[in-house]
DNA sequence: ACGGTGACGACAG
DNA sequence: TCTGTCGCCACCG
């Protein structure tokens, strides 16, 4: 698309995410040398609707909190997608989240 | 052109 | 430990 901008940046590397693997707004904010703004890489996600093929279930905010999953067509999908590949699921957040961590490089 | 908004994160109390 | 507040900055109306 036309998005030569921050966001495509953020889709990008959500492509990256290997399967089974887990990564943070912030670790993607880090990665694109704007920690602070994490806000933006979620801001991203919110119009990742018209990207298709795109993990953003493998996308967690810093506590492994599921924070998007109210974003997804089912609030469950995005539990649903996690557990299929893999990780648990435990109250809308990932368990052993630090295992499953994928910081992009 | 301007201000509100937000899938976050860090820090203060 | 837990809750509340502030900063951050691209996008949209």
């Amino acid at each position: 698309m036309k998005n030569d901008n921050f966001f495509e940046k953020v889709y990008q590397i959500v492509q990256r995410i290997p399967y089974g693997k887990i990564t943070t707004y912030g670790a993607i904010a880090n990665f694109l040398g704007t920690k602070k703004s994490a806000r933006l890489v979620g801001y991203a996600m919110n119009s990742s609707h018209s990207i298709k093929n795109l993990p953003a279930h493998r996308v967690v905010n810093r506590n492994g909190l599921l924070t998007g999953k109210n974003h997804f067509a089912s609030s469950n999908l995005m539990q649903e997608l996690l557990e299929s590949e893999g990780i648990k699921i435990e109250n809308n957040k990932v368990v052993h989240f630090k295992d499953h961590l994928w910081i992009p490089s």
